[in-house]
DNA sequence: ATTACTGCAAAACTTTTGCAGCGGT
DNA sequence: ACCGCTGCAAAAGTTTTGCAGTAAT
């Protein structure tokens, strides 16, 4: 697996701010970077980035997670399942998250619409609004399909 | 103390599902009700229950709060301090969440800005959408106020 | 060579669960 | 009197930390 001109670009944002670039910390960008849609949790990674270097260990994991989300090239993401999941920030030119609560998918959506309720809570709460973050959730097409599908068989 | 109207309405939903009416849900309705614009976590919550009646266990507080979120009557938050917040859903008319990144303070935005935005995604994906989560991220108003006396101090 | 980084194990922290006894109905 | 609820303690799950050894610069 050739490494990607994006894993390179993280590699100098890590050397550029002193940091070691080890085998370990390559091997995880590149996971994360292959990772892009599915939001793992610090578990998630770990598993994957064994199947490259099994010696690995979780707490590595956990600090480099630490390390790239404050060179803010990634962020922790909360979903409500308990543990933090984890998106590249490059994705989020800004996005928003769409969740089933049946299967737990999650999808993105590109767009920003948020502009102006921004800046009208701003002007009603007087906080300096920097960042913001909008989770819808519903039922996803399969999910609703299964269901209705259900619903038929039990009606007969 | 006399306990609220609002109270007893949480009461008398308990009895319609055939929960019992403890005396630890009555306190622990209570605080929650009293509580209502601060987001307590359960531990939190906990503190102030014992304050009131002592021996209470921190799982009766998990549990309470876990049945008071079937009832649809508190909801469970996530500000991504690891711990789960709680609040009202009468509070929730439907409202957003603002969170100062320096003092943790959260304050509520009531309006509801978003119908339009959940059914173009909801086109745009094809999720149902049942529900949905907004935060804002930044720096209130007090800290914006101390960190400009801070600069202006060390300026000279 | 230096010293940051790693793996492992233990600790810390939030939340859940098992069980014997208590308390609403 | 029944059986749901509670307190306690133990367990489970996620994240952090201490430390001795390893590896990037």
């Amino acid at each position: 697996m050739p490494e990607s001109t994006e894993a390179k670009k993280v590699y100098r944002r890590l050397q550029e701010e002193d940091f070691k670039l080890t085998r370990q910390r390559r091997i995880i960008v590149g996971t994360l970077l292959r990772c892009r849609d599915t939001h793992p949790s610090a578990e998630e990674l770990h598993q994957l980035v064994r199947e490259e270097l099994p010696e690995v260990g979780l707490a590595t994991v956990y600090r480099t997670l630490d390390l790239l989300e404050r060179l803010d090239v990634i962020r922790g993401v909360n979903f409500g399942d308990g543990r933090t999941r984890y998106e590249l920030t490059s994705e989020l030119h800004q996005h928003h998250h769409v969740v089933c609560g049946r299967c737990g998918r999650i999808e993105e959506v590109d767009e920003d619409l948020l502009g102006d309720v921004e800046d009208r809570i701003a002007e009603r709460t007087g906080f300096t609004i920097l960042d913001h973050d909008l989770k819808l959730y519903g039922i996803c097409l399969d999910c609703r399909q299964t269901i209705e599908d259900d619903d038929a068989g039990s009606e007969l």
